[in-house]
DNA sequence: TCAAAAGTGTTCATTATACACCCATGA
DNA sequence: TCATGGGTGTATAATGAACACTTTTGA
């Protein structure tokens, strides 16, 4: 028993200075000032929109920026950008996801600063902006390529919207950018303005009633000067439970 | 003339106070060190493989590691992982791509440690490993699961090898793995080792041909104890000059 | 002559595309 | 009654999947 106690301590005891051998290792590396940016999607007036501030930054007075912040001691990463979500949005429960990192040396003005993309989606609808701090707006992605914007923020910006285009074509992320419950118009109209291409509606309804993953509400929809179309909702229980295929080779 | 100059130091001035608030800014932030880490993929005796070290932390010295160091003063990402590869393979032209951002706390037990994961592919019969320190050698992805690794090492090889699964479906990457020519037997053995699935040598055939990227070079396999196959090369350039078609809306 | 892998086509099922008319609603 | 978009079906083309035999070579 005693034996055991002896054994244990001289483990820690090794333990310990094997630890400070590695935090040694560690303070010899150099540090570099981590920000995440979150590039904010969301869908009005059928066009895909995204969130920017002006700059906090005077040197960067006239120009947008994306919605950032460093990253505070020992926080994780994909923590601070849900955290800058809910400070900038007041939205805790939005689609997020690391895209990129961004290390060219002299992307910040004030010296070497590492910044990590996320994206994230929000249904416009659903959230009002509760602050309107730096100018705080929605922008139309389309317009954004003639607009100055801070940093590299434009760079940042193109190469979430490449991904999000992507993405959308094999996750079912849209969904996250409509109503809880919306007509198939409002689907199509969102893929559309993402891809920036005209579909043609029969067999895009085909499409989406092929995958079986929309549950009709029932419900129809309302103030429209027309005749209203079907309510759904996307069936997230019946997409988790599905596994993917592989799509197959094609680079074409 | 001389207001011009003026204006001219004005301005200079002004903006080196700008740059001046932008570095106390920065400098309010905390500052993280940050690696790279690049899990190399390599291919031979029909078996995906990854290049591995023990680890050079006394901490994790039973323990496989991937190659990484940390990054240098205004040293862009890529470079780094550019770097990592050159020294410990002595390689410079191979792929490579940037995967994820690691971030958890706890990840290195000396302290908060970020680390990039990078990508990389390369032709193992193009490369005689120079350096073997450390135990620097290919193991069989299959294998790894059941091995110890240092850190979050794992976590960050399994992430790749996902990533390496659909990316080579929908890019021309396995072609870094082979040597410039080779067999379409060798290319399917790629894919199926890959994805883990065995294939229809016709269908797989047909849809390579079909894609119209393979130069027949007019040479054979040799040294095969059966009748030899021919050997073909990529068309890079054919591929460039291709811009791939949006694939279609599919979650299935 | 044998073993081992190369090379090759057809059929069938599935999926993608192109395309036009009637219907329900609100103004 | 009109304007607007909702809703539907079919024919054709392209693609993917399943499947077996002959050929060439080296041993």
């Amino acid at each position: 028993m005693k034996q055991e106690a002896t054994a244990q301590s001289e483990f820690r005891l090794k333990n310990e200075g094997l630890i400070n051998d590695a935090k040694k290792l560690v303070e010899s590396y150099p540090r570099v000032p981590i920000t995440v940016d979150c590039v904010i999607f969301g869908f009005d007036e059928n066009e895909l929109k995204v969130l920017l501030i002006r700059s906090d930054l005077e040197i960067f007075k006239d120009k947008w920026s994306l919605l950032g912040d460093f990253a505070a001691d020992n926080e994780l990463l994909d923590d601070a950008a849900y955290r800058v979500l809910k400070e900038r949005t007041g939205m805790d429960d939005v689609y997020l996801a690391q895209v990129k990192t961004f290390s060219r040396p002299n992307r910040h003005p004030g010296g070497r600063v590492l910044t990590v993309a996320y994206c994230s989606l929000l249904n416009i609808e659903h959230h009002q902006l509760s602050k309107m701090d730096n100018e705080l707006h929605w922008h139309a992605v389309k317009t954004i390529q003639e607009m100055d914007m801070a940093f590299d923020h434009k760079e940042i910006m193109n190469e979430c919207y490449c991904w999000l285009q992507k993405r959308i074509q094999e996750h079912p992320l849209g969904f996250n950018l409509l109503p809880e419950k919306f007509s198939l118009r409002e689907l199509q109209n969102l893929y559309e303005a993402i891809l920036d291409i005209k579909m043609d509606r029969r067999n895009f309804r085909k499409k989406f009633f092929a995958m079986d993953f929309l549950i009709d509400t029932g419900e129809f929809e309302d103030d429209v000067p027309h005749r209203p179309g079907k309510l759904y909702q996307f069936d997230f229980q019946k997409y988790k439970h599905t596994k993917k295929k592989w799509s197959g080779i094609d680079f074409g």
